[in-house]
DNA sequence: TGTATAATGTTTGTGTACAACCTATGACCG
DNA sequence: CGGTCATAGGTTGTACACAAACATTATACA
């Protein structure tokens, strides 16, 4: 029973993530591509540990996203003068208006995903799913402590 | 606001993953391969075909998992005598100890995980699910006739 | 019977997830 | 200072997701 539950929100990230990919296709970006771009675009500039917070990836995983985007003139990084261990990423121009022009769209193709839930649904369904990852942090987080631990050893 | 609601979809799906990959990292297999293992179990033998039905997932990804379990001697393939196409997929004799010992504890694992919600509101979260996934199956399957429309002309 | 078409799987190439390792820089502390 | 340690980020290797191209076999149908 429990699996089940599970099973759906792990299909239902792969279905949204499926969908993402194929809308975003038309503009030659890929789904992560579009969460990079767009959550720098609304704190510019940001360094890749900040966007690590905000996307809850992986530095290496991030670093080859911002390598591609940086190849495609998407983003340009830059060193901070002062601790040059920070790297500065930012929009360009043309990144600037791509994302611009993506917004609205994907803010009514996520609406209409959602049209058969009202919102007293809505908030029943967040509180609930706020519920299950707060269980899933707790042990998330005791996993990494105790191999942190074992490396103190 | 709807953006939010996919938001903790895929958040609560990638640490799932983790969870799982973390707690099946001593058994020596993957989150995927416990997948396919798992349902094989359950309807062996099965085709190739067959498996992507339940998991829904692409045929290139499970030709993948297969050839890296049956390099492991975790699966057995074999070509039907009749309609030479179908390849059946069975558990050898190691696997299918490795799947009896690890069932149990998922099951465990994952009713910890919804230990804070009972009854009724699991039962709210799931009915609130269907409807989301509905819709996405709607759109996606929209998206696949357009193209195989195309591809006609 | 022969030929076009469909179905089943594999292969290849790109992008992502993540562990493990590495580099370079900054911080702390004697 | 100088040495140890922590931090920010990149590199490498394995596995997965998926599109596109491919090989093989089955089926339909003229």
């Amino acid at each position: 029973m429990a699996e089940d539950i599970f099973r759906l929100i792990q299909r239902s990230a792969l279905y949204y993530k499926r969908l993402m990919t194929k809308f975003l296709e038309r503009f030659d970006i890929t789904f992560a591509q579009y969460q990079v771009l767009s959550i720098v675009k609304w704190h510019q500039p940001l360094t890749a540990k900040e966007i690590l917070a905000y996307l809850d990836t992986d530095k290496a995983t991030l670093s080859g996203i911002l390598s591609r985007l940086e190849k495609r003139d998407l983003v340009i990084r830059s060193e901070d003068k002062k601790d040059r261990r920070l790297m500065y990423v930012q929009l360009s121009k043309t990144a600037l208006a791509l994302i611009e022009a993506i917004e609205g769209k994907t803010a009514t193709l996520n609406e209409d995903l959602l049209k058969n839930v009202k919102n007293r649904e809505r908030k029943n369904f967040v509180s609930t799913f706020e519920k299950i990852i707060e269980t899933q942090n707790e042990r998330l987080s005791a996993l990494k402590k105790n191999t942190t631990e074992e490396t103190n050893k």
